[in-house]
DNA sequence: GCCGTTTTCGGCCCGACTGTTTTCAGTCG
């Protein structure tokens, strides 16, 4: 079992215990154990084997003892006790906005069981007869059903690529498999998949199959045939497994990456697709004939002479087209910039410096000052910036203004030790309610990086939450705005900014937004980055780690970029220190 | 259920906003 099948198994366990009465501290404490084997960068079932799983920080004998249950039989009999008990329509009904505990235990006391009974009792206005229940909660429920129903059957970027590198892998290295990607989505880093989307090239494609089929991962198996077998993976994830031929594969692989309209663009430009009827797939002269050399000499082992990629790159250029990034294979415009030379050269993971929005245990962080420094270096960064939660975030333990200057005398003695690697000192500070911000001017002078962002109010009327926004963009010591729209992905709606009024004021202010890297926001959205780079607005990509593993998802972030077509001299954490050093200490406008 | 002990049970992040009522509990972050 994965960590996160681990960690969403516990905290399914905690809502079941929650919706059950159980005491709240013990169902806070298995949710946040839940959040510590999300964060784990061994696998679970490594610590176990070495008997370390007691000694992590959040996991005592209770939890410990059901991780040992879950890696063992794969299932928990806590949980399915639990299960039995309470619908998982009733569960579903805990992620709708605006309803709470208290709610959902109304609705399922009173026999509402899935969300569809229970869209049925709002729009019928059944649900405002219940006790403690009114119209605004009913309206709450329709558009919250609709929320989840736009997100159901689909997966986000966290939780699809670790998986789909797993049985990436497991496909690598298989010896019948000459080469496997992913394609599809994925490939194109899509916000959500519905599916996980494998290509293998193999000279005995009915023997790959027979082989995927049998394994234990493929049991729930939902659909296949003699090209390709689809099964539901973990958290019900369907995995669709496709063998080519060898000659086949990269015609393949391009026709399934990009959308249709852009592969119709590479059809229009004498693209064919694989199993062409004379046999010779690829493109106007059949590009893999060269493959197919390829793969003859070297005696068979064609990976060392000619890359996947290259070959690709191959494939374009048959179709007298310079290879395109996988991320702006989507509306077939691309294929037209291509020809004409005018594609961008897209920011990559490689380029990437440093990161300007990191939390610590100071305040709502797992890991220590200590520990993302020196994950931070180990990362290759040359700078980070420490920015945790300011005073008014009770919750995440924000930093009052004598902590704060507390944590700012360490980091500089932190900072003193390092040799060729730079730590800011910084802070998140919110941006409060009534549009005043959460320190003064005097204290936010000495941070060396101020990023600003929404974390209350998010309900506010646009004119509100724009004078907000107004007062950290002109406010010279803010140098960044954090997850400028606030949207968590299926679960949250942006909060009411018109993204134009934000992008201009930007511009205007000379102030950075930000990418939030982390899969559950990825904030500025991909088209908003786009708009963002047409108005000049210079871009910080920056992961909110709270623990030391999540620093890597700091790849979903460039990836984000990469749809919006960003440049390596787009973003600020791509510069070399003493320019970034130059942008953060230049007067705003 | 976890933690930290003043080792064996008590404490566990909290303040603002919102919805439902009519003075406060639920919900969110």
């Amino acid at each position: 079992m994965h960590n996160q099948e681990i960690a969403w198994a516990l905290a399914e366990m905690a809502n079941l215990l929650e919706i059950l009465g159980e005491n709240p501290f013990k169902v806070r404490a298995i949710r946040k154990g839940a959040m510590v084997i999300e964060g784990l960068e061994t696998p679970v079932s490594v610590l176990s084997v070495r008997g370390q799983l007691a000694k992590i920080d959040g996991i005592g004998k209770g939890l410990c003892a059901e991780i040992e249950e879950l890696l063992q039989a794969g299932e928990s009999r806590q949980l399915q006790r639990l299960r039995e008990k309470v619908p998982p329509g009733v569960l579903d009904m805990l992620q709708l906005p605006g309803i709470g505990l208290r709610a959902v235990r109304t609705f399922f006391a009173e026999g509402y069981t899935t969300l569809e009974e229970l869209e049925e009792g709002a729009r019928k206005h059944r649900l405002r007869l219940l006790p403690g229940i009114a119209a605004k909660t009913e309206l709450a429920v329709i558009r919250g059903v609709e929320l989840l129903r736009r997100r159901s059957g689909k997966f986000g970027l966290g939780v699809a690529r670790p998986l789909a590198e797993e049985l990436l892998r497991f496909l690598q290295n298989l010896p019948e498999v000459s080469r496997a990607e992913i394609t599809g989505d994925l490939r194109r880093s899509q916000e959500m998949v519905e599916e996980i989307h494998l290509l293998a090239a193999s000279q005995e494609p009915a023997a790959i199959l027979d082989l995927v089929k049998k394994h234990p991962m493929a049991a729930k198996q939902l659909a296949e045939d003699e090209t390709f077998v689809r099964f539901a993976f973990a958290f019900g994830l369907p995995v669709r497994i496709e063998v080519t031929g060898e000659s086949d594969f990269i015609a393949r692989w391009v026709e399934t990456t990009g959308t249709a309209q852009h592969w119709a663009a590479l059809q229009s430009r004498g693209a064919r697709p694989a199993k062409a009827s004379n046999g010779v797939a690829g493109g106007q002269q059949g590009s893999s004939t060269e493959c197919r050399a390829a793969a003859e000499s070297d005696e068979g082992d064609w990976r060392r002479f000619i890359s996947t990629q290259e070959a690709e790159e191959v494939f374009y250029e048959k179709l007298h087209l310079p290879w395109i990034p996988p991320e702006l294979r989507e509306t077939g415009k691309e294929v037209a910039q291509a020809e004409a030379g005018e594609l961008p050269d897209l920011v990559e993971l490689g380029d990437i410096l440093g990161d300007f929005h990191i939390h610590t245990n100071w305040s709502d962080g797992v890991s220590s000052l200590e520990e993302m420094v020196s994950a931070g270096r180990s990362r290759g960064y040359a700078y980070m910036a420490i920015t945790d939660h300011s005073q008014s975030l009770a919750v995440a333990r924000g930093l009052s203004e004598s902590k704060l200057r507390e944590q700012h005398r360490t980091i500089r003695q932190l900072a003193a030790r390092e040799k060729d690697f730079t730590l800011f000192s910084g802070i998140e500070m919110d941006i409060l309610g009534d549009g005043r911000l959460d320190y003064a001017d005097d204290i936010l002078r000495e941070m060396d990086v101020v990023i600003a962002s929404v974390h209350t109010g998010l309900r506010q009327e646009r004119h509100k939450v724009h004078t907000r926004l107004e007062a950290a963009l002109k406010n010279p010591h803010v140098d960044i705005i954090g997850h400028p729209t606030g949207r968590l992905i299926g679960t949250r709606e942006p909060y009411d900014v018109d993204i134009d009024w934000l992008l201009d004021l930007a511009a205007k202010t000379g102030t950075i937004l930000e990418i939030n890297s982390s899969p559950d926001r990825l904030d500025l959205s991909a088209p908003h980055a786009r708009l963002a780079k047409e108005r000049g607005v210079m871009i910080a990509i920056n992961t909110d780690a709270h623990d030391r593993a999540r620093l890597s998802e700091m790849a979903y972030g460039v990836a984000n970029a990469r749809r919006a077509g960003l440049e390596k001299d787009d973003i600020l954490n791509t510069k070399p220190l003493a320019e970034v050093k130059k942008i953060l200490a230049r007067p705003k406008g």
